[in-house]
DNA sequence: AGCACA
């Protein structure tokens, strides 16, 4: 027996039935609307959207068999069609007399988003790339990818469904902007649906997973470079390997930037163990050295780009150095190593050694950024003939509420001279990493940027989308 | 623009 001869799929007159069928819909029309729609003639207990190869078709059904008639007899006379979004929507009498409704996680609104990425290098998107997209549309708390039979997929958490829904409906379907991805890598489009999840578990910042919510989380073995591997960077390109020593060049240098200065923003992050500053390409750049790689790799995420004061003043521009322990011989005000509280003080010429040879360090103690506010160091110093007295470590100082992560208690005292130094801008005029939670005790001067944002990125208008 | 667990 063919049952379906008994009932022809396109006929004019249905028989009635309380499920009305709604084609020709707007794309990833949602449920509200369909809501909308049906209730002026009355109420509406179920919905399905998003039916159909093309997702443009959907399911009302009515308490009762009379609404829909009702529904149907309204727009068979009206000279105005059904609309959603000023789109023209064409209802008829569903041939099924309920809607089964088979709701998955896929169709319940949640803040976790899945994303599948489809195109031939789908694997070559970068979790970097990923965060840039959703973040356009809110601060993205968690990512993690995982490969599966559907192909390369990530979940995407926010903060609630709200946000994910705005970026749902704006991305599904759409491609990566061409100038996100390296110039290798074909199309990429997103697949995007629900998730069951509401909090991803994420244990390691790695290649696969990362929590933003939580820069101090470890860095994952697998993503440090153990086996002398490459990282790949958002761009395609090779990065040096990571390490627990940062290189920071600083541009727009209209501040002087003072070893305590670089000690203090880096600190936000872990133990500073010592510091090298020294001149290169005619401007000033400095070694951080911290205990271990994975301090350096989230020091790096949060800090590159960053500008230490505003304006664009001083913006650090940091790679992994080459070095794992930086040899200080001296301290002075161009390097220090805080794990020594007593080695000699001389006030002369910088004195940095790596382990690794480091090219052009003997340079004359000029400043050469360009128009310097305030006279160098050295010689306020020797004017002066006094450092100022050390900050207490938390209250006091000249920059206010800052609480060092690391150990100033290991300095000696006249080694620090920031208090309220002359040779800095204001106090308060720090721009600090916002990444930095409340709870975590390290750092809690005002925050005037983002890190969402990072301004050596092209910004991002999920407008541009194609 | 044409009926849903894929």
């Amino acid at each position: 027996m063919a049952s379906v001869s008994s009932q022809p799929q396109f006929r004019y007159t249905q028989p009635p039935s309380k499920v009305l069928h709604l084609r020709n819909l707007p794309w990833e029309c949602t449920e509200e609307e369909l809501i909308e729609l049906g209730k002026p003639f009355g109420k509406v207990v179920n919905t399905k959207c998003n039916v159909g190869a093309n997702r443009n078709q959907a399911f009302i059904e009515f308490a009762d068999l009379n609404q829909a008639i009702a529904m149907i007899s309204y727009y068979a006379s009206s000279s105005e069609p059904a609309q959603v979004r000023g789109k023209t929507v064409y209802l008829q009498y569903s041939n099924r007399q309920e809607i089964v409704n088979n709701k998955t996680a896929a169709d319940v609104a949640g803040n976790v988003l899945l994303v599948t990425i489809e195109g031939a290098d789908a694997r070559l998107v970068s979790i970097d790339v990923l965060h840039l997209v959703f973040s356009a549309f809110g601060f993205v708390h968690k990512i993690t990818t995982f490969e599966k039979t559907a192909g390369f997929q990530a979940l995407v958490q926010f903060s609630d469904a709200e946000t994910a829904t705005s970026a749902k409906n704006a991305l599904d379907g759409r491609s990566i902007p061409r100038y996100l991805l390296p110039d290798h890598v074909g199309p990429c489009t997103l697949r995007i649906t629900y998730s069951g999840h509401t909090d991803l578990s994420v244990k390691f910042q790695s290649h696969r997973s990362r929590d933003y919510t939580n820069p101090y989380l470890p860095v994952a073995p697998s993503a440090i470079d153990g086996s002398g591997q490459f990282t790949v960077g958002l761009d395609g390109k090779k990065l040096e390997p990571e390490s627990n020593v940062l290189l920071a060049s600083i541009e727009n240098m209209q501040y002087a930037v003072t070893l305590d200065v670089l000690h203090m923003v880096f600190s936000a992050f872990g133990t500073v163990q010592k510091i090298a500053m020294f001149d290169k390409n005619g401007g000033v750049q400095a070694l951080i050295q911290y205990p271990d790689v994975a301090t350096g790799v989230v020091a790096k995420e949060a800090l590159e780009g960053h500008c230490i004061y505003d304006g664009g003043f001083c913006k650090l521009h940091i790679s992994y150095s080459r070095h794992t322990d930086l040899s200080i011989k001296v301290n002075n005000d161009r390097s220090r190593d805080y794990t020594i509280p007593n080695i000699p003080m001389v006030n002369t010429q910088p004195s940095i050694l790596g382990q690794q040879p480091v090219p052009s360090m003997t340079t004359p103690p000029s400043h050469q950024y360009t128009g310097p506010q305030y006279p160098p160091a050295e010689q306020l110093q020797q004017q002066q003939g006094v450092m100022p007295p050390q900050p207490s470590g938390g209250s006091g100082s000249g920059w206010g509420s800052t609480v060092l992560a690391g150990p100033p208690q290991s300095m000696p005292s006249q080694m620090m001279h920031s208090h309220h130094h002359p040779y800095m801008p204001p106090p308060g005029t720090v721009t600090m990493p916002s990444q930095i939670g409340p709870g975590t005790g390290m750092m809690q001067l005002p925050i005037q940027s983002s890190l969402q944002a990072p301004q050596t990125v092209t910004p991002y208008r999920p407008d541009h989308m194609q």
